[in-house]
DNA sequence: ATACAATCTGAAGTGACTAGAGGTTCAAGA
DNA sequence: TCTTGAACCTCTAGTCACTTCAGATTGTAT
């Protein structure tokens, strides 16, 4: 039994942090707002951890890369703790989540159109311009956005 | 001369955030990082608003709508205050926001399409997921970008 | 004259980390 | 076994672009 806690491989944070991408500093945080339960120690003090925290942080990731506030995370993570809550919440998160990114996309887009005009009045001749960018920043009527 | 001073109209800092779309704290705060110049004061040392002031914070409002780094803003306004200064900078600026603006466009993109198949897997009845949601997040591997 | 909304300052809080100081522990080579 | 030196520890403070708060003062309409 303490063979099988010898067997499951148990990595101290850099390992971790190589293995999920996470940057040591940030598991640490992660520690600290409660998303990450704490690990065992070693003797010395230096933190251990196991195949479970590997899943959990590897989840934690991937929730941020999607754009998923911590709060948020968090509230995912008590969901998938507790199976025999509803999974309503976890619905409505990434519903609202979905709707938050895909008007960030149509923002950014119109941002992208934008700055195109802006950058293209300038292509950047230093004699031409005087200055089309600051021209245009100043004048937001030449704006197409809503 | 006085007269010009009553005729321009100088207009609390109240009404300078409603002109301009920004926070009355905003707009202090830009002043406390110089991005907008200290305004005359009434005898009651409340700030008085004219007609440059509401133009610049226009500027500062739309460069930050853009994306543009309060830092960005700073050069920027720098540039347009010294029509002498050569216009690549400016330039140089546009050009790499519009870059970084179309990056997270193409990762938005992307975590679009990813939370479309999460979100759609479950798709709110309460019995059937267990939860598909929180197994999607938890799984990398079904995860398409790169 | 009085009420009350708007304004003032300065400090602290936010989110999600990141960086640094100053000390301790672990693992590998001599 | 001893000795390096990389990795680890805690705690504090810094980042960005604000936002919030407390407590005091001012401007204006009745």
């Amino acid at each position: 039994m303490s063979d099988r806690k010898n067997l499951e491989r148990v990595v101290p944070i850099g390992v971790l942090a190589e293995q999920t991408g996470v940057k040591v500093e940030t598991i640490r945080y992660y520690e600290q707002v409660e998303l990450l339960p704490p690990p065992e120690r070693t003797e010395g003090n230096q933190r251990r951890y196991g195949r479970r925290h590997v899943e959990r942080l590897a989840f934690i990731k991937h929730a941020r890369d999607l754009g998923f506030s911590v709060d948020s995370i968090r509230t995912l993570l008590k969901l998938s703790d507790n199976p025999e809550l509803p999974c309503d919440q976890a619905h409505a998160i990434s519903v609202a989540h979905l709707g938050e990114v895909r008007h960030k996309i149509a923002r950014l887009r119109s941002l992208e159109k934008e700055l195109e005009r802006i950058a293209a009045t300038c292509s950047g001749g230093v004699s031409a311009c005087d200055c089309a960018i600051i021209e245009a920043l100043a004048d937001h009527s030449q704006c197409a956005h809503h």
